[in-house]
DNA sequence: TGTGGATCTTGTT
DNA sequence: AACAAGATCCACA
């Protein structure tokens, strides 16, 4: 269904923090949930799942962006997120390590209805040993839901983790499995 | 079923 | 430069 294009964040706005950066903020009902997001140019900057509460709301986009210039508009930010899920490939700001983002296009790679172990994504990226820090870059991600991390399941066939909520996670894989 | 060691990346000190 | 903490895995009991 989605394929995602990666932009790459300059490095001076990730060593900054954000200073010098116009970010907009906005929340947005979602098929699992509400989310607040960010863009900046309009280009989809994060995506995180949360609960309403204000604090946990702010928690990373003020962690990695400490100095930016701070806007908010639900009503902006709605139109946006509909325009992004009209493109064929909707574009997305990225911000991580060179390895992070290996295993990101690697986790984008498993169609929809699918899953992988992350001992099979440390294999898709050659470096099979690094099974455990596939987690902690799959959890590093800020573009929820599209960036299909919650496609990737331990080798067991249980379910792992989810930054976002295992609760979630399992919505998701029966939404896409089943079509329900 | 559970525990311990192996293994890699990252953030923090 | 060193360390601890992770969305893991495998062997072995």
């Amino acid at each position: 269904m989605h394929e995602l294009n990666f932009i790459p964040l300059p490095n001076v706005h990730i060593k900054n923090r954000g200073a010098q950066l116009d970010i907009l903020t906005g929340d947005i009902e979602t098929e699992f949930g509400l989310a607040r997001s960010a863009w900046c140019d309009d280009c989809l900057l994060f995506l995180g799942f949360y609960d309403g509460d204000e604090v946990s709301g702010w928690f990373d986009l003020k962690k990695r962006f400490t100095h930016a210039n701070w806007s908010i508009s639900n009503d902006r930010v709605v139109e946006l997120y509909r325009q992004f899920c009209h493109q064929p490939k909707p574009s997305a700001w990225i911000i991580g390590t060179e390895f992070q983002m290996e295993v990101w296009q690697a986790i984008c790679q498993i169609p929809e209805g699918n899953t992988v172990s992350y001992s099979q994504l440390a294999v898709n990226i050659k470096k099979p040993k690094a099974v455990r820090a596939i987690g902690s870059a799959l959890g590093a991600n800020n573009i929820a839901y599209w960036v299909p991390c919650h496609r990737a399941v331990r080798s067991d066939g249980s379910l792992g983790g989810y930054r976002w909520g295992l609760s979630l996670k399992a919505k998701m894989l029966s939404v896409e499995a089943t079509g329900l």
